[in-house]
Formats: structure tokens, sequence, C-alpha cells
DNA sequence: TTGTATGCGTTATCAG
DNA sequence: CTGATAACGCATACAA
């Protein structure tokens, strides 16, 4: 939060002075209150006043100064956006998502990475408070929902991927348990009868749904539970690869895999490949999130479809809703599955 | 830039009234002006109210207000960065190395997408200007040399992707040439004489280079150039799909091919297979940049590492030694060649 | 409808 | 070393 650097204050920008509303207001011969009205539409103005303001604008091209505007109005048009990894591919669509919903508006987006620590995500809440952003979206919070719900209290609030309500804040969650329940499903309806689960990071309530899908989806089918079958993972790839050597050294008899994010099914398709087992021939494979690459797989992966990217628009459109003082009633899509290559019948 | 909403203002937040650094000074007993002083390091002040400042500081939980900071001061602590696409792979790792740079020394960026649109990203640059950022840095920027220099004089820049020096101007630059130079010859030295190369989009200078690479080396090798065998791309995944399409439904021979990035490589992985062409053994694979899930391809593809973080992180330091007022010296790595199991010595 | 005066929270420039 | 005081650029009651 504090500056380590003890620089003397360099000399002013080279460039030109900056133009100022009062500027524009002495070229177009009014007073600088009508320019701001003018401006912001806070007002009505006459005609005649309003197209000379317009046109010293333009021939200033005077631009507002956000910090000033901020400032004196208290409304900064800005969007704190937490997320937890700016480096990843699932955050990535999130974040466009946002930025598409929010910059018509005339709003722009302040981007934080908490790297999943709680800890530095109160940081990140704190620094955006400070920055007097106008309202913040939380991408998968690892606070509690306490912390939340305070940080709520001083400016609305989006969050994803928890169920939480409160007076300013807003919640939209994916259906990580249907989502799950349908992978393992469609696996079951191809014949497997011993399919291995490699968990999410069990710290992400996200991780305890899928898994809690996976078995559901066994029960219903009348299979039975083989604790053997589930490996944890980390939801990284490493972790997906590290899945597989373990389950083929413990020589765990297995036809399919259920990773609960792409990302780890990348890295057990690695392991099947090193291994020599093919996929689909040998074992299925289906991954969770629908990640942009999963496609172009080889062969292109199987998996649930996470919106990412509409999540994004939803929480960017949420989040401006309750500034305007509306409740938002955005609600995500359900679980779809992408029925592609890695997934097939069971061989006998 | 303009708002396009006409909301009323809302009632000023419901929480508690901020903390402001008056109050800061009211409680330790000493003027506004001697802690901002302490706060900043500006000047040397007796330990007693430096202490006392400290306590009350703590007391109060008092955070300076960024946007008055950056109003009465000049600085903001904050740097642009401007990106052609925040959910790229690419520029992920590289929009972290930046954060991981200037956190630490108490500057946050600004981030904001151009979608390789030359207007966008002049659109951008103003409103970081606007915003009174205290230097920018361009990723790969679309925009003439003249105006990114134009840009320079106003503010410290920093672009990559581009050989451009100039006052208050600082280039990274990657040698894409000697990329693909490297890249073309470890397909040589394996024996293959038909290697097929999939362009980048020549609108980049750096897929220019690129193809200067392949040809270089073919040359070098006394290995006839054919035009049959360059298929452009677009530096996406679709493109290297159909650029393998084209291929094989145009009858070329090739053993090998080299794609200008990994996201095409990837595209033409598919391709391949399902073409029921193997990789390695009907056909090598090479791609370019390094992308972090490319070493989890089945087979892992061999590829040119493109220091997408480091470079980031040589960005951010840059720009802070610019408004420091140093010289920055900062230099790329140079191309590193990974072999992976995607190429293999050619099979006749 | 429009202008005037005041304040937003800090930093910087002066005196002392 | 420290405390007044004046900006910074804009929005907003308030007055006209």
């Amino acid at each position: 939060m504090e500056n380590k650097n003890n620089d003397p204050a360099p000399p002013r920008a080279a460039g030109k002075p900056p133009v100022t509303l009062e500027m524009v207001a002495k070229l177009a011969g009014v007073s600088p209150s009508t320019v701001s009205r003018i401006l912001n539409g806070t007002a009505v103005v006459s005609d005649a006043k309003r197209e000379a303001v317009v046109e010293a604008t333009k021939t200033l091209g005077f631009v507002p100064n956000p910090l000033a505007r901020g400032l004196a109005g208290g409304r900064t048009f800005s969007i704190g956006v937490v997320t937890q990894a700016i480096d990843s591919p699932f955050y990535g669509a999130a974040l466009r998502g946002i930025e598409d919903e929010l910059d018509p508006m005339g709003y722009s987006p302040l981007f934080m990475s908490a790297h999943w620590d709680p800890v530095a995500e109160a940081r990140c809440l704190e620094a955006l408070h400070a920055r007097r952003v106008d309202g913040i979206v939380v991408l998968m919070p690892r606070l509690s929902d306490a912390a939340l719900q305070a940080c709520a209290q001083a400016l609305p609030v989006v969050v994803t991927g928890r169920e939480l309500r409160a007076a300013q804040l807003f919640s939209l969650k994916f259906d990580n348990f249907t989502g799950a329940l349908r992978a393992t499903e469609h696996l079951l309806s191809l014949g497997h009868r011993q399919i291995a689960f490699i968990t999410g990071d069990e710290e992400h309530p996200d991780a305890a749904e899928r898994h809690r899908g996976y078995r559901a989806a066994l029960q219903a089918a009348g299979v039975a539970f083989d604790p053997q079958l589930v490996v944890p993972g980390k939801y990284h790839e490493v972790s997906g690869l590290e899945a597989v050597n373990h389950l083929v050294a413990k020589k765990r008899k297995f036809t399919a895999i259920f990773a609960a994010n792409d990302q780890m099914a990348a890295g057990a398709a690695l392991g099947l490949f090193q291994h020599g087992l093919r996929v689909p021939e040998d074992v299925s494979l289906v991954g969770f999130d629908n990640l942009p690459n999963s496609v172009y797989a080889t062969p292109p992966l199987s998996t649930i479809h996470q919106p990412a990217y509409e999540l994004g628009r939803l929480a960017g459109a949420s989040i401006l809703q309750m500034i305007a003082g509306t409740q938002p009633t955005a609600v995500l899509p359900l679980p779809e599955l992408l029925v592609r290559g890695s997934s097939a019948r069971v061989r006998l």
C-alpha cells in the first residue's frame, strides 16, 4: 500500500498543460458549472449554449480529468474487479465479458489479482475501496461470506461462485453439482463403470460440489463408489498428470476419467499418453470448464461448458444495475455437456 | 469516453465517512502537511511526531485517497498497460509479469484492451493519459511509430515487439527472426526437407520476421523454397486447422510443419489428427511462443520459448526506471528452442 | 436556465 | 523542522 520509492517529484509532464473545463467555459462564454452540466446531462440547458460548449470542447480537445471528477462528484465511473489469477484461461474470458459490458456504458474496469490468497484478496478490496470505485466484482472469492458482506455495506458488490444475498450484494452461481452429474452420467451411459475422478482443490466450494455430483451420478446408476478411484488434484495441469501416474502406479482398474477441470484433464491426457494409454480407445476422458483450447486437444476434450464470458457479462451488467439502484436478476445458463472425441463407448 | 447513463447521483456510500489525512493530523496533534510528509517520506521529521502519526494512522485505519493524491501531487502511482486481448494466453503471462514488478514498488497497473484495433488503441492511450497514469506500457502496439512517439512526448512509454527509440520511449524487442531460424534448423537437422510453414497474420511485424527466419534457414541449408508449402494463417487456432486442411486437400507433400505460433500449432495438430496423420510419426510439428498449455499437448509441442512473463517484468521494471529518471537497459533473453515430443527424425 | 461559491482530500510552496 | 495557505480540476448546493 505504501510507496517504497523516495524519488524526487519529477518535473511536471513535458507536454503542454492540460485543457481544463474552465478553459472550455471561457471559450464558450459560459460558466464552468454550465459546462459541467452539459457534459454530464445533469440539467436542461439552452440549445445555444449547449452548442457553443460542444464546439469549444471539440476545438480544445477537452477530456475531463477522471481524478477530479471522482474527487468532486464521489463517482469514478470505474468498477473494481478482483480476479484470482489474471493469467488463467478461465478468468481471461470472464474479464473480457466484464470489459465488454462496462465499456459501452462509460465505465472502466480496474483489475486486480488476489492469487487465491484471502489476505491478498482483502488487500485488493481495500485498495479498490480507497480508489473510490463505484462497485466491485469479485470472481470466485476466497474470503469469508462475512468479509464479503461487510464490504458490501460500503458499496455495491457482485460475487461469483457463491450463493450469497445481502443488501448491496448480488451473487452469480454456476451449478457445479449438476454439471458434474451430467459429465458422470455421460460416461455411465457409454457403459463405463470404473470411472476415476480427479478432484479439484477441495478448498474451493466448486470442487466439493463437483465431487458430490460425481458421486450422486454413480449412486443414481447403482454403481458402487470406489474411493480408490478418487485422486486428489489441485486444479492445475500437473496434478492431473500426477493423478494418472498415481492410478497407474497403484494398478487401479479404470476405463474412464472425469477430471474436475479441463486443466487437469489436459495433464491427465499427457499422463495417459506417456503410459501408452490411448484416448478414447483405452480410456475415456471428460473435463469441466470448456477452456478455449480444449476443443483443440487431440482428441478434442469432452467437457462441461462453463460460461466464463457470459459470467463476465452478467456480472458487469449486474453491478451496473445495482449502481443504478435496480435489483439485478441475472441468472447463469445451466450446465451443458459437450461431447467431443475424448469420450467413447467402453471396450470390453 | 462519455457516459451514456443519466442516473441521478446515488446517495453517498452507505458506509461511514472516510478517514481523512486531516483527522489523522488532529489525532496526532500535528498539521496535515506533517502527516503527508511522514507518509511519503518527503522530509525529515522528529521521531516523536513520526510515532504519533504512525500510531494515529493505525488506530484510525487511515488509507490515503489515490484520487486526491493524484490531483494534488501530479503523480498517481499507476501505470497504464495497453494489451491487445486480455483473454489471450500470451498476454496473461505478460500482464502477470508487469503486476509482479509494479506491486512491490507501490504502483498499480491499469489494464486496457485494444483488440488489435489501432483506433481502439489510440482511445486507450488517451483514456490512460486522462487518468493521469505516470507511465504507459504498450504490449505489441498496432499504432504507427509516429503515434507512439507522440504519446511519449507527454509521458514515459515502454513498447514491446518493436524497435523504437526516443526521448521518453523505451522498446523491448524479441528476436523473432532467430527464433524462427532455430525452429526451422531443428526440423532440418532431423532430416526434414519438405517443411510446411503456417504464417502469422502478416500485418504483425512479428509474423513477417518469423517468415523470414523460416526462409533464411532453408536457404542456409540449401533447401529450395517451395511457395506451395507456405500457408497463410491468422495466429489463431482455426487458421492452423484450416491450413492443414488446405495442405491435405491440395495434396502437398510435407513431413513437417512449422507454425508461426503455438495456437496455430494446436489447430494444426487437430487437423492432422482428423486426417489420420500421427505426430510425430507421420508429421513433425513445431510451434512458437511456448504457451503454458503447449507442454500438455499430446504429444507435448516442440516450440520456441517466448519469455512472456519475463517480458512483462522487464517492461514493468523499465517503465519504473524511466519514471525515476533512469535510462532502462533491459534486454530480452535470446530465443530458446524447446525440443519436446512433437518433432522427430523424418521417416522415409 | 445560469452563474457563484464552496468543498472533495492531498501535496507543494512558502514562511517561520 | 513545522505549520499555514494555495492550488489540483471538477461537481454541486445555493442564489439569482
